[in-house]
DNA sequence: TTGTATGCGTTATCAC
DNA sequence: GTGATAACGCATACAA
């Protein structure tokens, strides 16, 4: 592999000149860089990344930190992610948690040992306590969650309404008896939610059971057991609210086997308007979240962070314009 | 931050001790060993990468090439890619190209900037004159896909033999009318899974129809207007095989609406195996393909190849065992 | 406008 | 067993 020196000695140059060259340096003469320019393509030279991140102190790239790849959920959150990334010239470092608190807090090792720019979370597998040791040498970004007494830069949309509108949705259409389902995990969001539903009882004047909670509900198959624990309820929720359209697919396939009609017998509603959403029958009432743009945000802080950091002066202009978008 | 002569400073020793202890090298007393420790923990030490990776000549950090994330079938793939990797201590960097050819040579520049050890291939949007050039300053394992031309190392099933059991599944049940669906772009797989439909179609002594090829059928929403074209077709196939389950989801939602039963009025097979496959209802036919295990495979295959590059001497005993599980 | 010299943080090769 | 030194490839302050 060619090396800046190797291009300097063909061009008859110092690599000093190469690295004008290399980084559009003004005060160059036209004649000096076409022989630089002739010489790098005759010597097929591409710079040496490591170098250069070793001497500017830049990566330029971004570690996003994911639970789970093939959840579409997140993997629509990191194509927004991306989209913005790419657009500015940054790498994406795939890092999944797989909700392994552990596996988390070695991933952040990248921003201590100066592999990334920064981390953008999209899930909280630790206390804040464990991990703000780390958020401090480097700009950390959190999208679509939060953490208790975290005071990092935080991209997500109104969640208590999200849970709001959707119980309230159910209510409207005359179910008393509703069920609510989430993630088992320890998320900020969950917990939003289901404060949206409890406002929502609460003000149509509805008392909650105990059993109408399912709080280990995360997937297609969570859905189908949760679908089969009401059915054998003896007075069973007429609706669920859940927090997914995969939780939400889920209760639907099963209920259908169970002989039960939807929406009459059980009413679902689920979240984020995935492409599952539309795809079975019948399709699934959902609270649409607009997941790319969030994503996009996300990316978009990250980089005015990183902007303020370099030139701390000159402030960026970053316009966060996110709406909770209800599609009911 | 704290470099690792700020830690042999503290320790009282010299650098190329601590760089010893950091190493894990023998010939380190006990005693050094253990200030150097202290000193590491005291200062929160940790070693640069860049100046490591500047060093070694080793980035530890794979490149793996998608067209699509949103795509599940991709998402799986990767998903089972990062598995290996994250056991061996590999990262990965993601480079959606989507679909785009440009962008694909973009991100080969990667691999001579010395950015990334190798790169996987899980789509080929290039010819592969136009792409070989890159593949020849490191290792490139391509990964369900191949190219004509391309001699490097490939992961991937017999494609020939899938649309040839898919297909022959419909003619056993009796279907002469059967209609062939692909994605849009030049895929060998594509064009593999067609020779095999080709195939058991001649085998079995029945003719094709061009008006039954659809050559850009790619996602759900291609599905449906599949759907409604043959539904216009004065003789319209009572049968079709698919490149995907998205594809054939989009098929059977869109017959559905038509008032067509499925699979009596047009039955459908798929391709893959994915969760889609069955949380619709009816639940798809489908070919399945061991997604997960083929991105373990190439990710197993690259890190051979890498091991091979630095001890020539000893061949790794790598196990390839892919076997194509039809669940018709 | 161009060249010289230095340092980014490590590791490997020598000496001792 | 330990330390001094060079080198990895590049970018920049400074000198010319």
């Amino acid at each position: 592999m060619a090396t800046i020196s190797d291009v300097a000695k063909l061009a008859g140059l110092s690599r000093s000149t190469v690295s004008r060259v290399l980084n559009n340096y003004p005060h160059v003469s036209e004649e000096k860089k076409k022989l630089v320019t002739e010489a790098m393509k005759e010597l097929e030279y591409y710079p040496n990344s490591s170098a250069r991140i070793l001497r500017s102190q830049k990566t330029n790239t971004i570690a996003v930190f994911i639970p789970m790849l093939t959840n579409p959920f997140f993997s629509y959150l990191l194509e927004g992610i991306d989209t913005v990334a790419t657009e500015n010239g940054f790498r994406l470092l795939v890092c999944q948690t797989r909700y392994n608190p552990e596996k988390e807090l070695q991933y952040f090792k990248l921003l201590k040992s100066k592999q990334v720019d920064g981390i953008i979370l999209t899930s909280i597998e630790n206390s804040w306590n464990d991990i703000k040791g780390y958020a401090s040498c480097g700009p950390v970004v959190i999208c679509n969650e939060y953490a208790a007494g975290a005071n990092v830069p935080n991209v997500r949309l109104d969640q208590v309404y999200g849970g709001y509108i959707g119980t309230r949705h159910l209510i409207e259409k005359g179910h008393r008896r509703i069920a609510y389902c989430r993630g088992s995990f320890q998320s900020g969001i969950a917990k939003d939610r289901e404060k949206g539903y409890q406002q929502a009882m609460t003000e149509y004047g509805l008392t909650i059971e105990e059993g109408w909670y399912f709080r280990t509900a995360a997937d297609y198959h969570d859905g189908k057991r949760v679908m089969r624990q009401m059915f054998d309820m003896r007075e069973r929720p007429t609706a669920v609210f859940t927090g997914s359209d995969q939780v939400a697919a889920g209760i639907i396939f099963e209920a259908k086997q169970l002989g039960l009609n939807v929406p009459q017998d059980i009413a679902v509603i689920g979240f984020d308007d995935q492409p599952i959403a539309e795809m079975i029958v019948p399709q699934i009432t959902t609270i649409r979240q607009p997941v790319h743009e969030i994503g996009e945000s996300a990316m978009r802080l990250m980089i005015s962070i990183i902007l303020e950091r370099e030139a701390p002066d000159k402030k960026p202009p970053l316009g966060l314009d996110l709406i909770v978008r209800a599609s009911t």
